[in-house]
DNA sequence: ATGTAAACGAGACGGTACGTCCAGTCTTCCG
DNA sequence: CGGAAGACTGGACGTACCGTCTCGTTTACAT
């Protein structure tokens, strides 16, 4: 049973091009000065299209953010490797590359813009949950639960908390671009894992 | 020395009816939907007599809040007295509080309305850090100083870190109306404090 | 020698549908108001078929009028019959049905609807005045010639002079909704054959 | 007792700019072509402004023609002067000014602009016949009054009747860009005013 | 008491973007 | 190939606020 595509079908070249001239845009001047009129025209697509697509400016830039046309994106947790695994190491990676992206005016404004983009309504809330705090949570808690099947007991507590709490704070610090300090992390590292790099040296 | 004021003096009554209608308004549509047209209107107030004092809406709202208009604000972590320091029961009546303002539709909307406000430029970041951000981690902060002096050593970590921690997990939280739960407490509680209140029972 | 006619011909059903819903439109709405789009939605067709076949609304609105489309159509002048010849009688029959068609309101905007349709340009100002005015013009002035054929010199003027200003004060008349009233006819009749009728009888 | 005027005034300048380029770019598109938002730009004035004071297309034009901002308006019928009284040089004089006018493209695009103008609704219609339709039959009436008052009985028929027949038949000719003869001149002289010249050859 | 001067209300102004509508064209599939 | 479906560009629509600008009015201090 075949389904029936009556009529002209959707131009992938015009969705492309609106998607890419939100990022642009976004990283230009930021959520709240873009505008749709904007987008159409950077795009080269009428505004009609943008409209049939997408109902607001919000869902532009989510749907942009969330396809993987922001460039980049933030920094991930990375595993040290397979052999190794070296959990303290790993976080000071990831905790330099959040240090970096705090520090980056397009990284904050990119952040800011997103919340934005949530104000709206529930709706758009949760898409932005799932998007920008989940995937760091998550990543952590994958991180931190592995940690502790090799190592158990060296954690602060329990994997999941400590993925949260981390990333609340890094999160944070991104939206108000409060700056880390190198310091900062030592005292993070300690705290997250204060037994398995110590003991050692005792 | 004396000052020269020649001229009507400033309403004082209009600007309480300004940084009233605002608030309103804040609560009643959100940040994005709010207008400056609409709080003069709000305010009976003409609209250059908004603009002579303030010039654009995040300057009304901050002052606004900033200024105790905000009705409620967010709770705040007690001590629970002269003679006791259960920082454990503090903190669980500060969960539960803020628990509530999780659910509460419009403490989650003034909250997300509040940071919206920051999206504009860094100015006003600093502003809603300040306003925001800050008191709840420096209430938290001195607490746990409090309990360090009386029991050393009894903390999951250094006191600003732990009230930064805390005071990002549940401003996320409360930012995206997550919901959380009293085992979620709990957990929370045996991490924050781990030895100090359990040990000596044992 | 067979025309060669491939491919799939015409469809009859579609054009009667496309004239239908023209005039249906133009009754309901008006000329500015109704459009291709919505007669393309009226007659169950798609756009491109409405425009393969007329380029313009008022190309459609014409073909749909001069094609017998047009509900009732404007009053003609009768002949009184064969062996009577009363041009009184036949002016006043004709006359009062005048007067019936410019107090009604759907005549009314369907003549306002004709003439704007000629407005765009002259290739159908030329259409419009063929079908709407010269119609009447014509039939005026076949019945004044017969007149003055019958009994010469009792006009008041030459028979197409009589027919144009006729046809020219109803028709203003039915475009602006300027009503008659019998008073108004009779004076009419006494203008245009001022002797033939009445002479007689002194 | 003053009357209250708060506010800032209403700009006299931007009013005259819109009405000036209403007419300006109704002789340059005609009616059907010209916009809003083409008058506004022209104007050097905002679209706002514009909506502002009329709420449509065909009330600025209407205002415009109505306020003398038509350039020149339809030949009127004059009076030959204090000791002369020659109906006949009068009317000449004036049916060879509506020819050039019905030749004359601006004027007819004038005339169809404003018959499209009326095409809205009811109230517009009285408008434009007000202003149209009724000062060219009453200075043809006032004329033929004139006249009748000197020469009783040289009149073909009533003067209003006279007044309101030209009328229609100029007007229709001017819509349809139907020109006139020197010869349909000469024989709508006669039919008018019989008598004169023609009863010195009795 | 009488200026003088700033704050006030009202509201018009030039703008910008909104979100909608329709004109026409183009692209795909079906009969 | 004709027709249905419907996406496309382009541009005007009428609205909402923006932030600025007159106005006339009010209110307090300074003569």
């Amino acid at each position: 049973m075949r389904k029936n595509m009556r009529g002209r079908p959707r131009s992938r070249a015009s969705q492309e091009a609106v998607l890419r001239a939100a990022v642009e845009l976004l990283e230009e001047q930021g959520f709240t000065a873009m505008t749709m009129e904007g987008i159409a025209v950077r795009a080269e697509v009428s505004k009609q299209t943008v409209y049939r697509w997408w109902s607001s400016k919000s869902e532009v830039v989510v749907e942009a953010l969330s396809t993987g046309y922001f460039p980049g994106g933030l920094p991930i947790m990375q595993h040290s490797g397979e052999g190794r695994d070296d959990l303290r190491a790993d976080l000071r990676a990831w905790l330099d590359a959040m240090r970096e992206s705090i520090a980056c005016e397009a990284d904050a404004s990119l952040t800011q813009a997103v919340l934005v983009a949530l104000a709206g309504g529930s709706e758009r809330s949760a898409a932005v949950h799932e998007w920008l705090v989940m995937p760091m949570r998550e990543a952590l808690e994958r991180r931190f639960i592995a940690h502790d099947q090799r190592h158990p007991g060296t954690l602060a507590g329990p994997p999941e908390f400590l993925a949260e709490l981390l990333a609340g704070s890094l999160l944070l610090r991104l939206m108000f671009a409060e700056p880390t300090s190198s310091q900062w992390v030592d005292q993070l590292l300690d705290f997250v894992s204060p037994a398995p790099l110590r003991r050692p040296l005792e």
